[in-house]
RNA sequence: GGCCCGUUCGUCUAGGGGUUAGGACGCAUCCCUUUCACGGAUGAAACACGGGUUCGAUUCCCGUACGGGCUACCA
């Protein structure tokens, strides 16, 4: 068998959203399984479209996520350049050489005049005009004006197009590796524009030209390319090429999590979720969008979500790393249907891959979240930090949503928490606590627990009365980690002023 | 409108001619516990509808409905 080779082709008009990753994923995934080669094309043919900064953003994500390609700008590769706009004599080569053979023609129609026909067609009742074989012996092109009057304009330099010439009464049939046989027809099939005016191939033409002459075997794409399918068909068999067509497999769309129609990136702002795989900077604030690395999301978490989302190994294992998608992955389990974004499973990924990781990688990427908010804490406190809390986040900026206070000491006590609680007896048992913890401190928790269990004992202080208010002079709220842990994290030092200065201000909420 | 694709719990999905239709997210209850989480247990929750084919259809076929995509000198 020929050696695989898959392409992820995005076209750089904006940011690149997760669709886009999905799609990229699954070639990578492809690609690796095979010993096969993951190529980046970008098709930036359309200049009205083009926006700066959105094929770095491109491979920003791609790096970002773990699936880098192994030719493409910038990636070298024996089948260069992978820039479209870079490759224009190429294809109107290949669009010459078709008009040669017959299988396309010249159009000089201008988009005004389309227009005029498409309202005309409208006028009488016809929701769509196609420039098909019928219409076009009513317009201006190649095979209407003859020979002599084709030169005539050519040479007086007027714009044209370059169109593909579809005979009816053809049968067009697609392999789809996830949906089967799929038929069409070519009456319903338009002359679709292979060359434009200014000279640029449409995604069509370029398409099918790079994809035979990059050596691609399998074209995995979304599910909107299905239809235009059959055009391809066409090329690759005007073309000559149709014996060593690539397999097709065309992905399910990524819906939006409510409503109907597929993901877009008004809904990121609308609901608050990422859409996007990094932040992307438009022009204005309404342009500009916070992305799963921005909202917290670890990658591997990210790829492991968007896996899933159309595709499933038949196994009851969610918790994919790279490898094991690598290897569990196959396109006859993607799924046909749509499938909804939901962000409650994506943040439940994300806690996976955190309770799994180890307090020192935690540290890593929580530690620019920590420095953002003024504090540079040790390494050694912020592993135990990271440990401690890891099981009570699904995001990483909530590392410092709920543990704020370890960095900024006490804020604000539950002080209604407090009031329910305290008494002067109390006060007594819990300074005295205090004084015997700094006596028999130990830098472990189980030895701190019992050191002060062994106190309170003597002292007949019941845990329920005690650990709450501790609990409360040492973070200022009723919910945490264990008393002690939170002890070992803080330090003795810190630990014991926290509470010394807790019992004082717990007086005054009494008296309040 | 035309063409193409699809339809299993709210969501992601497994399954497949005879099953108590399985799992995960979310939700609820309980257990664990000094709190919040984590973890564990339990529960509510689905085969769009109508015709066939068949001894038997959620599964196969055909319609209908609904959803989606395409229908540009955009990709």
């Amino acid at each position: 068998m020929s050696q695989v080779r898959v392409r992820f082709a995005p076209s750089p008009t904006g940011a690149l959203h997760i669709g886009g990753i999905r799609t990229a994923l699954y070639n990578y995934l492809i690609a690796r399984q095979m010993s096969g080669t993951f190529i980046l094309r970008i098709e930036d043919t359309d200049q009205g479209r083009f926006v700066p900064g959105a094929e770095e953003y491109i491979i920003e994500s791609l790096r970002w996520a773990g699936i880098l390609p192994d030719e493409g700008p910038g990636f070298g590769g024996e089948y260069g350049p992978y820039r479209q706009s870079e490759r224009k004599d190429i294809y109107r080569q290949h669009a010459l050489q078709m008009i040669e053979s017959g299988a396309a023609y010249y159009a000089f129609d201008t988009p005004q005049a389309l227009e005029q026909a498409r309202e005309q067609a409208k006028a009488q009742g016809n929701h769509a005009f196609k420039y098909d074989a019928l219409s076009r012996q009513q317009l201006s092109n190649s095979l209407t004006l003859g020979e002599e009057e084709t030169r005539r304009r050519l040479d007086a330099g007027e714009p044209y197009v370059i169109r593909l010439k579809v005979n009816p009464g053809q049968d067009i049939c697609v392999q789809d590796a996830v949906r089967g046989k799929v038929m069409f027809c070519s009456d319903e099939l338009d002359d679709k524009i292979l060359l434009k005016s200014d000279g640029m191939p449409t995604y069509h033409l370029a398409n099918v030209v790079d994809d035979h002459l990059m050596r691609i075997t399998h074209v995995v794409r979304g599910e909107e390319w299905l239809p235009s399918t059959a055009h391809h068909v066409l090329l690759y068999r005007a073309l000559g090429w149709e014996d060593d067509m690539p397999a097709f497999a065309h992905l399910p769309l990524i819906l939006k999590p409510d409503g109907k129609g597929k993901l877009s990136k008004r809904d990121g702002l609308r609901l608050g979720i990422p859409v996007f795989p990094i932040a992307w900077h438009g022009s204005t604030p309404e342009e500009s969008f916070k992305g799963f690395r921005e909202f917290g999301f670890l990658p591997q978490a990210m790829l492991n979500f968007l896996a899933f989302l159309g595709w499933n190994p038949g196994s009851e294992q969610e918790i994919f790393s790279l490898e094991e998608l690598i290897a569990a992955f196959s396109l006859e389990q993607v799924s046909k249907s749509g499938a909804r974004f939901d962000f409650d499973k994506a943040r439940w990924f994300n806690q996976q891959y955190l309770h799994a990781a180890d307090g020192a990688s935690l540290a890593e990427w929580v530690r620019p979240i920590i420095v953002e908010h003024g504090f540079q804490p040790e390494q050694a406190q912020l592993t135990a930090f990271c440990e401690l809390m890891k099981e009570r986040v699904a995001l990483l900026p909530e590392f410092w949503e709920k543990g704020a206070y370890f960095f900024t000491g006490v804020q604000t006590y539950d002080q209604p928490n407090v009031q329910k609680r305290w008494n002067a007896t109390l006060k007594e048992g819990l300074q005295q606590l205090t004084t015997h913890l700094e006596m028999y401190w130990a830098e472990d928790a189980t030895a701190l627990k019992a050191a002060a269990e062994q106190f309170m004992q003597q002292h007949s202080l019941k845990p329920g009365e005690v650990f709450p208010l501790l609990r409360i002079a040492l973070a200022g709220t009723m919910q945490g980690p264990d008393v002690f842990k939170m002890m070992q994290v803080l330090g003795c030092a810190n630990s014991l002023a926290r509470l010394r200065n807790a019992w004082e201000i717990f007086d005054t909420f009494a008296s309040a």
